[in-house]
DNA sequence: CTGCCCCTGTAA
DNA sequence: TTACAGGGGCAG
């Protein structure tokens, strides 16, 4: 994203229900009104704003979208929030179906949310060792305690499942018994595959519009129940865990 | 643990 | 026209 660390905060607005849920527009206005953008960070699936004393605290869930717009905003039926920024750019959630959510934070709450927070997949700090701790003292089924956040933060139901196939780990397995080996290639694949979505994402962002077909992420598994794995031929079955669907090849997950 | 809710675009 | 998908928070 364009940089907009260093950009005194005019004005902000919230338009959607939920978000009006969480703060009422005159507060979150006060809130973040000459604040100036101290920086910007990633923590799992969250996207922190930090206003020095204050931050924001933004999960866009599926349909969300955080953009630039020059001069003029941008005005569509889908903007949940925006913030004008003293350069004339506006800071824009961007949100189809408004299930995005974005609050002003304080330094309590800041710390408490990120406390919250399992291993950054794409951090130093996740091992394979660190995920074989993990599961080891985990009774769920492998895929649940990927989706789970304050464990593994940044892993959804699509990249789990992903990880899980190309690891050909049996999503129904155990973690606890999932075993040295399982776990190393389950670590690897994890990264792997949260890399090449990134990649994705970020071609997508830098070239808006229509980018090269060949940089799109393409799910191997995910929604593609009935269709022969391109590994073994085999059917790709779907379950449902822990209320999700869960997609996988039974031929050679396991 | 399960199920429901939020919301809305898409597919059946 | 209805069912379903997504992530997370919450109730049971």
């Amino acid at each position: 994203m364009r940089r907009i660390t260093g950009r005194r905060i005019v004005s902000g607005r919230i338009f959607r229900r939920r978000l009006c849920a969480l703060m009422n527009p005159g507060s979150f206005a006060r809130a973040v009104a000459g604040r100036r953008v101290s920086g910007v960070e990633r923590r799992g699936k969250n996207i922190l704003v930090h206003l020095n004393d204050a931050s924001l605290w933004i999960h866009l869930r599926m349909t969300g979208d955080l953009r630039i717009a020059g001069p003029g905003g941008l005005r569509a039926r889908t903007v949940s929030a925006d913030l004008l920024l003293d350069d004339g750019r506006s800071l824009v959630l961007d949100d189809s179906r408004g299930l995005a959510v974005l609050r002003v934070v304080g330094a309590r709450r800041l710390a408490r949310l990120a406390a919250s927070l399992g291993v950054d997949p794409l951090s130093a700090e996740f091992t394979a060792e660190r995920l074989a701790e993990m599961a080891r003292r985990s009774r769920a089924a492998i895929k649940t305690l990927l989706m789970d956040q304050r464990r593994v933060a940044g892993l959804g139901n699509i990249y789990a499942a992903e990880a899980l196939y190309r690891a050909r780990v049996d999503p129904r397995r155990r973690a606890s018994g999932l075993g040295a080996e399982r776990v190393g290639r389950l670590h690897a694949a994890i990264v792997a595959v949260l890399r090449r979505a990134l990649r994705s994402t970020l071609c997508a962002y830098r070239r808006p519009g229509g980018f090269d077909e060949a940089e799109a992420f393409r799910p191997a598994v995910y929604d593609r129940e009935g269709r022969p794995c391109r590994r073994c031929g085999r059917a790709i079955r779907r379950l449902r865990q822990a209320g999700r669907s869960t997609y996988f090849c039974a031929g050679c997950q396991w």
